[in-house]
RNA sequence: GGUGAGUUACUCAAGCGGCCAACGAGGGCAGACUGUAAAUCUGCUGACUAUGUCUUCGAAGGUUCGAAUCCUUCACUCACCA
């Protein structure tokens, strides 16, 4: 293959599910040089010393750091230590508790396990903001300060709102995106990554990298927010509509069946390594109608339990599935517990956990959504006797318990 | 610092002395229909072995037979003025 060829696809496939890319020129002319000088070059992401619990909405940018490191790219994995004592205003976050640096520590620790699952290790560096920003100190941080004006942090799409409204912001949120855009200037830093909601702290890294002349002017790549589970908000752990790459095969399996059509196709394009081609291809065979949409989906299931646990594990969840869902059988493995005789059916369902309260499993029982091995329950005051039984509450939990006289 | 408005369940938001465990909407849970999809329809949505009891309406006191509703103090949020 030609060399340019070469480059030219190496682009297509940085620049595939962006949402915007700032200075692309600048991004070319690095891959360019690559591929010509076998000259590396950084790429910077920043993750939250808080959440080492990651989730597909991180693979999206991990995914693409992952394909930076195909094509030159070192990555700078950058956990904002000293950032997070701050918060980020990004949305509407509130103020964080500060970590104490075990706390961090065993984050970053945390972190690496599941990142490497996408990333490899030997082509990046994962680095602590405090390693800089603590010796900043006063006096370097009025000069940073000095580097931006207020007009223009009000252009800010959230603080503009916040000001107009007449809502507080304190000037330490105004320090925060300077502080990330020092990063950048610090680390000497060629590209950075990030989701669109960052759009504006990433473009302070290229301000602030002019501003202290480093004759360095990041490039920018925004990556669009994973919509979560339910289809409306970004994916994130607070919101529980995640999915968790640590997750069990299973698990993971159900929830990608569990959302909507419409948001597979996205999921597709962000998460899937088929080609944009083979993906548009999957959607007019599903609008021909050659295509269950559903099978589309297990395929989409299948592939990203695969990435994370490997494909004989996605395959037994697929059918397990199958097994529990269509065919309604059990589930081949359930939470085990054992009572006491003559336990009431409400007390026991609390006590394993499958109902929150008493007052919530009667109300289960009188809309018929408690079975005991698979048969209805009707009675609200059933006494459990001695034996054992599958509990079900809804279609989705269950548990085996074994009663004892 | 001054003046005024507000603080209600997961969220928004009614209620302004008894009919209030608190309208409505969203969310959530469950049932029907399905492909555990979407859409739609229905029910539920403080706790308690329960036609009753207990704890909830920013916090603490008070008035009253009776308070989310009235009074006092405190805390917080917001608006206008300085």
């Amino acid at each position: 293959m030609e060399l340019q060829e070469k480059i030219d696809e190496a682009l297509g496939e940085i620049l595939r599910g962006c949402e915007e890319v700032v200075d692309k020129k600048k991004l070319e002319a690095l891959v360019q040089n690559y591929f010509e000088n076998n000259e590396t070059y950084t790429v910077k992401a920043g993750f939250d010393p808080t959440a080492p619990d990651l989730h597909l909405g991180h693979t999206v940018l991990l995914q693409k750091l992952a394909t930076f490191q195909k094509f030159g790219g070192v990555i700078k994995f950058l956990i904002g230590d000293f950032t997070a004592m701050i918060g980020d205003p990004t949305g509407k976050s509130e103020t964080r508790k500060a970590l104490t640096r075990e706390e961090v520590l065993v984050n970053s620790k945390s972190y690496e396990e599941q990142v490497f699952k996408i990333l490899d290790s030997q082509k990046m560096d994962i680095v602590f903001n405090s390693a800089w920003l603590d010796k900043l100190g006063a006096d370097g941080l009025i000069v940073l300060t000095r580097f931006f004006n207020v007009a223009r942090m009000l252009e800010r799409d959230d603080f503009e709102k916040r000001y107009k409204s007449g809502q507080s912001i304190s000037i330490s949120e105004f320090i925060y995106p300077l502080l990330q855009g020092y990063d950048s200037v610090a680390l000497k830093n060629d590209i950075e990554i990030g989701g669109t909601d960052q759009k504006f702290n990433l473009l302070m890294g290229r301000h602030l990298q002019r501003s202290y002349n480093t004759n360095k002017e990041q490039a920018v790549i925004m990556m669009p927010l994973l919509v979560g589970l339910d289809g409306v908000n970004k994916m994130s752990k607070s919101l529980g509509n995640y999915i968790g790459i640590n997750e069990e095969p299973n698990t993971i399996y159900a929830k990608v069946l569990s959302i909507s059509d419409e948001l597979s196709w996205r999921y597709y394009e962000l998460l899937s390594e088929k080609t944009l081609k083979e993906i548009a291809m999957l959607k007019v065979d599903v609008t021909k109608g050659t295509l269950h949409p559903k099978v589309a989906k297990e395929n989409l299931a299948l592939e990203i339990v695969t990435r994370f646990h490997n494909e004989e594990l996605a395959k037994l969840a697929k059918s397990e599935f199958d097994n529990v869902f269509k065919a309604n059988q059990l589930p081949t493995d359930m939470p085990e517990f054992t009572l006491c005789s003559g336990i009431w059916i409400a007390q026991a369902l609390v006590d394993i956990g499958l109902e929150p309260s008493t007052s919530q499993a009667r109300r289960d029982i009188k809309q018929g959504a408690i079975k005991i091995d698979q048969v209805k329950l009707s009675d609200e005051k059933y006494l459990l006797k001695s034996g054992e039984y599958v509990l079900q509450v809804g279609k989705r939990k269950f548990a085996k318990v074994k009663v004892e006289s």
